[in-house]
Order: structure tokens, then C-alpha cells, then sequence
RNA sequence: GUCCCCAUCGUCUAGCCUGGUUAGGACAUAGGCCUUUCGAGCCUACGGCACCGGUUCAAAUCCGGUUGGGGACGCCA
């Protein structure tokens, strides 16, 4: 049995975007499965669209989802090689020199490619009789450098998107032209836009460090693209990589082109950050709070872990807990537009009592302000809910939010009496 | 236009290979419960085999066609 050895070939003229992620996920999950090797591979033939900035973005995407390889090569160092077989090519008559750059001629057959994912795929003709395979600034050209990569680095399964299928003709007539044994071949679908169509820059984000920007997990990003196309079994929803490793087949990979959905990657990104501890959290949450408040504000490690220990159960990614939870970083307090109906009623008088009572208290933790509030709500005749809903509004400016006492206790009495302090002058000025 | 691929709830999918299932699950949606609120949690509901024909006692499942969607046709990769 041959090893197996797969690869990832992503050229450095934009950065991964999470098509090209699930297509090296699955690559990469093909080859440890079978114990093999996986290659990554910079398709950087390109001189002018190719950007180091674009390289780098790529190898931290990809150890960011935890996808290591074995070997890294760049085909902008391998250049001499592809001139090499394209003189061998021209000695044998297979190819031939025009306007400065060197053709390959296809000597066209029937050709049938077993692929593992779609089964027998057939060609009868092709567009074209010749190509392109060195260029007149004597740079390779795609399929040409591409088939003798897989050839040279032994690679046993060309793991790909769908939108290669069309090339693997014209690389099978190349590689036997070489001389070369033909790679197997898998075409993963491609993955569409939320309406269907084409995933497209307009319509969200589809570069992996986007989100990881906005604070998806990475365990939760490689198990949603893994629900892409592939399917655990069982029902299961939730896999790690590390399972995945050990059951992934791509017999099981579908052969539809599936919608990218960001509801059900939200939904899967809020599991994982529920099973995180809020230690675990704290220094993405507080990358993203110092790429949002421009580090003008620092805030002490305690009272940071106990703001995400108030949102991350109900927050489906970590920018949420910064922008959601801004009445815990920001002083000043905007009361949101669907907070209307409770600020309409004046509740002035009873919020002050609230406060009297909330001043004198020496432990100000949630229970005790529990206590305080039901205590301070019976007096006056009114029902919990009644000061519940200002005062949520008074200290958040918002109508949902965390449980209200926890959220009082992380704040610390000071901002709530402010704050109680900024709803009862709104409300004597009038609204 | 030519070639290629694909087709199960709105979306992701299980089932298809080896015909016989109340076609299962998840997200989303709606409703209910809980509760201090909710976008959290729990429960319920809604909703699908694209269409036509064939094979068969029997078709989501096998075959053909139609329609629909996607991809490729660069001295980009």
C-alpha cells in the first residue's frame, strides 16, 4: 500500500478564504486519516499578484485551524525544474516554441478520471489542441507546474474544489506526457453564498481571519466546514478535529455545492464558547477590545473575566461580548430605541428609594442586591419586574441583557448609582 | 455558446451503493414554559424526496429525459 500524500496549493493573491479552508481541512484530514503526509504547497508562479502579506495570512490561517503539514514549497523557488521538462518536452516533440513562450500539444484521447468523491467522470473532447505551459517570461504556467509538483512531491490524491474538475484532463494528458503516474483525484464542491450563488466579497466576510477577528473559535470554524459537505453520522453535530481525524472518509464527502449559513455557524461557535472557561477567553476578548477602544481604556483581568463570564452563554461570537456588553467598557449610557415603552412610564420617585438603599450597602454582590431591589419593590406596592425593567435600562441603556444582579455586582456600586442617577434626571428633564 | 458537475424541509444533512423508513437530526422560523429581561435554557409545531416517464408487487433509493443550480473554457491560479 502506497503512502498517502496530499496537499494544499493556494496561491498568495488574496488570503484564505473558507472555501480554500474546507478544501485544505479536508485535504489534510484525508492524509492523516490514512497516517500519511500532507504538503502545503505556495502556488506563487505569479510575480505580480502574488503579495508576501497574503503568504503570511495563509500559514497563520492555517495553523490557527490547527492545520499542520509536513513540507512547505514554493513554486517561485522550482522554476529551473519546470523549464527543465518543458526543454525534455520540446526534445520529444511534445511541445514547441511560439512568440517566446513554450506549448504543450495535447494529443487528445477519451479520458475517464475515477474521483473518489464523484465517480467516473468523462471527457470526449477538449477546447483546446495546445497550451500554454511556460510563458514568455519564461514563468510556468498553472496546470504545468501543478503536475509536475504532484508528480515530483509524490502527492497520491489531488485533493481540490470542484471549480479544477475541468483541468484534470488537460493535466492527465500532461502528466502522462511526462511520464508520469497519474495522482487520484477528489473534487470537493464548492461552497455558495448564503442566498445560493456564487460566494461572493460583497455578501459577508470569506476570509478565515475575518472571523477569526470577529472571535470565532477555530474549533468551532473547522466543525461547522466540516458539517460542509461531510456528515459524522449519528446525528452528530459537534466534532472535533481530533475525532474527525480518526473517522473522516471521503466516500462520505456529498457531491452538492452547499450555502455557506452564518446562523448555524453562529449557533456552532456559541456551543464552543460555552464550553470554554472564561479564562480561555480572556485574551481574545481582550485582542478584540484593543482593537475596538484603540487602548484607551485598560481594565483590570478580574473585571474582564467577570464581563465574559456574564455574556459567553449567550453570545455566538466573542466581538458580541465587546459590542453587546459596551455599557461594560464604555461610562456613558445611550438608552437603545426599543427601551421606549419602560422609560415612558416615570418611575422617578421609586428608583430613588432604590437608590437610598442600594447607597448605604457594604458588600455590593448579587445577592444582597437581589434582596435590596425585591425588598425595595414590596414597599412600594410594586411587583420585582416593575424596577427590574428601568433599571436594567438605567445601568445597560439596553431592554436584554445578562441576568440584571450579576450585572450590577461586576459593575460595582459606584456606576450603578450614577447610573440610577443618570435615569431619574432623564426622566425629571422630561424624557 | 461548448464541455463538465450536481439535485432530500428555507439552509446544512442522514437515508441511496445492497428498492419495502411514520423519510431521521441540526440551524432558522412560530408558539409555549422558565424567569428579572433575553438574543440564554427546556418543550412543541411548521416544513422536504424538483418534474416527467420507465423498470418493479413495491422507487427518495435503479434507468432515461426535462427543468433548475453550479463550475470551466486566460501567457490567473
Amino acid at each position: 500500500m502506497d503512502e498517502v500524500i496530499t496537499r494544499f496549493a493556494p496561491s498568495p493573491t488574496g488570503y484564505l478564504h473558507i472555501g480554500g479552508a474546507r478544501t485544505a481541512l479536508f485535504s489534510w484530514l484525508y492524509a492523516r486519516k490514512n497516517k500519511g503526509r500532507f504538503i502545503l504547497r505556495i502556488e506563487d508562479t505569479d510575480q505580480q499578484r502574488s503579495k508576501k502579506e497574503y503568504e503570511e495570512e495563509i500559514l497563520l490561517s492555517m495553523k490557527w485551524l490547527g492545520l499542520d503539514y509536513d513540507e512547505l514549497v514554493y513554486q517561485s523557488q522550482r522554476f529551473d525544474i519546470y523549464r527543465q521538462y518543458a526543454d525534455k518536452l520540446i526534445e520529444q516533440g511534445k511541445a514547441c516554441k511560439k512568440e517566446g513562450a513554450v506549448f504543450f500539444k495535447y494529443e487528445f484521447d477519451k479520458i475517464v478520471v475515477d474521483d473518489l468523491i464523484r465517480g467516473k467522470v468523462k471527457w470526449t473532447e477538449l477546447p483546446k489542441t495546445e497550451e500554454v505551459i511556460i510563458k514568455s517570461d519564461k514563468t510556468p504556467a498553472y496546470n504545468f507546474a501543478c503536475v509536475i509538483d504532484d508528480a515530483l512531491l509524490g502527492v497520491s490524491c489531488v485533493i481540490r474544489g470542484e471549480d479544477h474538475l475541468s483541468n484534470t484532463p488537460k493535466q492527465v494528458l500532461m502528466s502522462k506526457a511526462l511520464g508520469f503516474d497519474v495522482p487520484k483525484f477528489a473534487h470537493i464542491p464548492l461552497i455558495m453564498s448564503e442566498g445560493g450563488g456564487r460566494m461572493s466579497k460583497r455578501f459577508g466576510a470569506t476570509a478565515v481571519s475575518e472571523y477569526r477577528k470577529m472571535g470565532y473559535l477555530p474549533e468551532a470554524l473547522v466543525n461547522y466546514l466540516l458539517l460542509l459537505g461531510w456528515s459524522p453520522g449519528n446525528n452528530r453535530e459537534i466534532i472535533s478535529l481530533d475525532e474527525a481525524k480518526d473517522i473522516f472518509d471521503l466516500k462520505n464527502v456529498n457531491k452538492t455545492a452547499a450555502a455557506f449559513s452564518l446562523d448555524k455557524l453562529n449557533w456552532v461557535n456559541s456551543y464552543y464558547i460555552k464550553q470554554k472557561t472564561a479564562e480561555d477567553l480572556l485574551p481574545l476578548v481582550e485582542g478584540i477590545l484593543k482593537g475596538e477602544k484603540a487602548g484607551d481604556f485598560s481594565f483590570s483581568r478580574d473585571y474582564l473575566l467577570q464581563v465574559i463570564r456574564l455574556f459567553k452563554e449567550r453570545v455566538s461570537c466573542l466581538r458580541e461580548i465587546v459590542e453587546w456588553g459596551d455599557f461594560c467598557f464604555s461610562e456613558e449610557i445611550v438608552y437603545s430605541g426599543d427601551t421606549e415603552k419602560i422609560l415612558s412610564k416615570n418611575l422617578a420617585k421609586e428608583i430613588e428609594v432604590l437608590k437610598n438603599n442600594l447607597q448605604p450597602l457594604e458588600n455590593f454582590d448579587k445577592t444582597i442586591i437581589e434582596q435590596t431591589l425585591r425588598q425595595t419593590a414590596q414597599d412600594l406596592g410594586l411587583k420585582a419586574r416593575d424596577l427590574v425593567h428601568p433599571v436594567r435600562v438605567a445601568v445597560t441603556g439596553k431592554r436584554v441583557g445578562p441576568g440584571l444582579f450579576e450585572t450590577m455586582e461586576v459593575l460595582g456600586k459606584n456606576r450603578i448609582i450614577n447610573r440610577l442617577s443618570a435615569l431619574i434626571d432623564y426622566w425629571k428633564k422630561g424624557g
